[in-house]
DNA sequence: CGACCAGATGAGAATGATTCTCAGTGTTAT
DNA sequence: ATAACACTGAGAATCATTCTCATCTGGTCG
């Protein structure tokens, strides 16, 4: 059988924990795993939920925490100021998001390396103008998904 | 003497709040007043500041309610999770932010009307092929400003 | 093996932004 | 002028998130 996802991202995170002397514990594993499954940003409550509240909240908000500051995760703020994690672009690919303005739901989509070029060449024309040197983006889609324009 | 841009934005407000039988009050005015001369998206507390805490910290909160609900305002989340407020593109033009990874600035950057079109289209092709239908977009331009730079 | 120590954990308290409640005040329409 | 209704201010309440502190663990060295 082969590797999941899930299992391919634990392999990263370990490496990349490995090398910055940060120890891969189960409740950290049991994070990376839940969050490579996912296919969008999860907030704290969720994931708090999905584990079976087997890890107490204060402690999974440390695990991300620790993540975070490792790079295996990155944070955001939904619509309601809450916070979502998704694994790091590092493990899950350079993607964006579509935001659905009916029902909230936030899904990563990635976009092809030809499109993602010219992406890049606006920013940083953009950004350049301005007297910023661009490092990334960010672009969320603000849209109607299949299920809420079939209503 | 010409019109200032608060002032534009303030005669903008009357009207579309007047069409929504919403009163234009004194506190709401000071606010829209107020985020006309900002160039960047600002947090409730920055507002109370600036405005000498004239108003109180609860009523600037239901005013910016008020006032995002007319679609007089837009609401986002900075990198903390804190509420930030800024005219909506209806009154300031659409445009994307730079947010300094540095020191954490967040400012307006305006796009011409060709590279904002090229990203339109981008962004709708993006969309659709995930089955969304696309209805605006965000860009948030990660970077280092120049005065960081310089450092 | 056994003591040690840094780092990790859990429970609950503390924080801080935001929202709610309620009593009082202002504004509009008849 | 008066009724009806929206708006305001002060403070309490909420809720996600962070902090504290006592306890536990897992690896290391004698």
């Amino acid at each position: 059988m082969a590797e999941s996802p899930a299992d391919r991202a634990e392999q990263a995170a370990a490496r990349l924990l490995r090398s910055r002397e940060v120890r891969f514990t189960a409740a950290r594993r049991l994070v990376v795993r839940a969050l490579a499954k996912a296919d969008g940003p999860v907030a704290a409550a969720d994931l708090h939920q999905g584990l079976r509240e087997d890890i107490p909240l204060s402690s999974l908000y440390r695990t991300l925490a620790v993540l975070e500051q490792s790079r295996v995760l990155a944070k955001q703020h939904d619509d309601l100021g809450v916070a979502r994690y998704e694994l790091a672009e590092w493990f899950a690919g350079h993607h964006h998001h579509l935001v659905c303005g009916s029902c909230g739901e936030v899904r990563d989509v990635a976009v092809s390396p030809e499109t993602e070029d010219t992406i890049t060449g606006l920013v940083e024309r953009i950004a350049s103008r301005a007297g910023y040197r661009a490092t990334g983006h960010r672009i969320d889609i603000e849209g109607t998904c299949r299920a809420c324009r079939g209503r």
